[in-house]
DNA sequence: CCAGACGTTGTT
DNA sequence: GTCTGG
DNA sequence: CCAGACGTTGTT
DNA sequence: GTCTGG
């Protein structure tokens, strides 16, 4: 799956290989981000340019009486997108790029003990995953209230190397379908989740348990980890 | 009809 | 909003 | 994903 | 155990 990730490519390569005219302001490199926080995401604006904003990770059903449901909905399944009522109509209509350096998985090691996992391309290239966004706005809130647009990061089953670690990996959109999966007025689902891929030419290391708390943002997160692995606090070993 | 869910991951 | 379950 | 809370009354 | 927050 897809609970963590990074991006810490530099303004002017994320500009380059995502077509960019310009990035935010507010952009900051980042080695964790995790769901609630703001994430860099790559829509189309109305004149059809690619337009790289900041969105809350976990996706807020147009429908949702509280913010909080969003918590829960950091990740869509590929093979469901269709049929869930808090993703179908995003499928349909708002689909995004979440720009990656790289992402994390944890391997289960026991009860309570995972080992993390850092993952990026080998050629140090970002990766496009595949996202869907959706715009809310508290109904029980003031006129002011202000919108809040939230995303979700579609998985797909694992494959490769990543598969002996976890059976769910991020998917990701190949530059060739970039225009499409963007486009809203493109309604084919079956093309739609044909552009659905498991990454490729990925490398994994394992790294310090520094980054499960997801207040450690920097660059240690992704730092090759040796040393034993780590139990997850509040629970006695059986 | 109304009430309640609406999600994913894991179960070494 | 829309669907499922009762 | 992991970490941390999980509650009310009443108020030095 | 389950939920919220980051």
């Amino acid at each position: 799956m897809c609970g963590r990730f990074t991006l810490s490519t530099s303004p002017e390569l994320l500009a380059a290989f995502f077509e960019l005219e310009s990035v935010p302001a507010a952009l900051t490199t980042r080695y964790n981000i995790a769901p609630t926080q703001r994430v860099s995401a790559l829509r189309l604006t109305h004149e059809g340019r690619h337009r790289l904003s900041l969105l809350r990770w976990g996706l807020i059903p147009h429908w949702a009486k509280e913010m909080s449901i969003g918590a829960r909905m950091l990740n869509a399944r590929r093979e469901t997108l269709t049929e869930k009522p808090a993703y179908r109509e995003a499928f349909r209509r708002r689909r995004c790029l979440i720009p990656a350096s790289g992402f994390y998985e944890w391997a289960k090691r026991g009860p309570n003990v995972r080992q993390p996992y850092y993952v990026a391309s080998s050629d140090g290239h970002p990766l496009a995953l595949a996202g869907l966004w959706e715009r809310w706005k508290d109904p029980a809130g003031p006129a002011d209230t202000p919108i809040i647009d939230s995303c979700t990061i579609i998985t797909t089953p694992a494959e490769g190397c990543l598969a002996t670690i976890h059976h769910r990996a991020p998917a990701v959109v190949p530059a060739s379908a970039w225009s499409t999966w963007l486009q809203r007025d493109f309604n084919d689902s079956d093309a739609l989740e044909g552009m659905l891929e498991h990454p490729a030419g990925l490398e994994m290391v394992a790294v310090n348990p520094r980054v499960n708390n997801a207040s450690h943002d920097d660059a240690d997160c992704i730092r090759p980890w040796t040393g034993e692995v780590q139990r997850l606090p509040g629970l006695e070993e059986p």
